[in-house]
DNA sequence: ATTATCTATAGATCTATAGATAATGC
DNA sequence: ATTATCTATAGATCTATAGATAATGC
């Protein structure tokens, strides 16, 4: 049975929304259109009236989960201030619920080194949406402004490696562990004004 | 044509070798076993004589992988000492030479998040490598003995972290900075000496 | 008339098994 | 006699396409 336009572009919506779920969960390869079809309410025939290919498919879905974390970063930025913004976002990135729920957390953590064997256009949504992340993070660092978007760089790397591995480590005392270590660093990370600065105070004063 | 005995173990190792390459290079989904046993030389229907399926093959090509490193970090940590040691993996890890040839590299970042999703005994093997190379990385570290495991682990995860990212950012300028900055935030985590020596020494001289 | 979705299926995978073959190992 | 490897294939996928159907949109 045939659906209207606008009926048709709520599906392809729903679409991108269940992708953008299933390629979390399962990873690129395990979300099979049929699969995926089916999450969205729909039989496999129709998808290649909204879709060119599968690649395209997750490109967008890649475009739209980096979409979602930056309206999520920024409406905190808003309200509050950057650093609180920064906080609140490092504090989600190392939770517990993180870790047990890919699907609704960060595609890079997910499945970031699968995309990295994927199509141009699927690198080109990471690497967009990575670099749009990094500079909203930047804005929340407490150090010098020149430093702000390597720091803001290396933390992100922190945190995405530590879910990567708590994730792979199971639920054994080594998962926590991780998450915990990564936690303090990051804050270190995140609040420690400069460089040099342990250095530049002994110099003064030694 | 049946081979002897002695034969068969060094067909086996083979087939490890060779998983243990593809794994990392194309991960685990896309690593059939056709492709494997024409790559260890032999043809498929000998596969399940050496392993009960292909699961227990990850695993133990895991195992396989994360032993090698060992090995690397042990044999550097004798000739060296310990410091120099870690100094040598952090550079190798971060380096351009790393992110391009993933086959070679660290099993956590070609595919530890596909591993979250795999069993039992392939999440194990995990946990086992990632838990052996903290403690070796942890004896390297510059800061106090209780804190050295923690810092480790962050170090780790911050390679790890941006060895994905950049990755998956392809070739681009991205990549690059992600590197730069990993291995300035590596250095400081790998030398600094403890937490709050900033405000410690503050403290004394104010 | 056009087209969004459906059912059905082509063609290409993939893991795992079956049975043949030819050499080892007792 | 046993068994390591081979060829062949079963059975279950997967992406993508073909053609039917029934509603929209002109």
């Amino acid at each position: 049975m045939r659906e209207s336009r606008e009926v048709k572009a709520k599906h392809r919506d729903e679409i991108v929304a269940a992708a953008s779920k299933m390629l979390r969960h399962r990873g690129v390869d395990r979300t099979s259109l049929v699969d995926l079809m089916r999450a969205a309410g729909l039989t496999h025939g129709g998808f290649y009236r909204h879709f060119k290919s599968k690649d395209e498919l997750v490109a967008e879905s890649t475009q739209n989960m980096f979409a979602a974390m930056i309206a999520r970063f920024r409406a905190r930025s808003d309200k509050e201030n950057a650093r609180a913004a920064l906080s609140a976002y490092v504090e989600d990135y190392l939770s517990g619920r993180h870790i047990k729920t890919p699907e609704e957390g960060c595609p890079v953590a997910a499945y970031g080194a699968e995309a990295a064997r994927e199509s141009r256009a699927v690198r080109k949504a990471f690497a967009e949406g990575m670099a749009h992340m990094l500079s909203l993070a930047a804005e929340g660092m407490s150090c010098s402004k020149e430093q702000r978007y390597a720091r803001a760089t290396a933390l992100q790397a922190l945190m995405t490696g530590a879910v990567i591995m708590a994730r792979a480590a199971g639920s054994s005392k080594l998962s926590q562990e991780i998450l915990t270590s990564a936690r303090q660093e990051a804050e270190r990370l995140k609040l420690r004004r400069d460089v040099d600065r342990c250095g530049a105070i002994q110099a003064r004063y030694a």
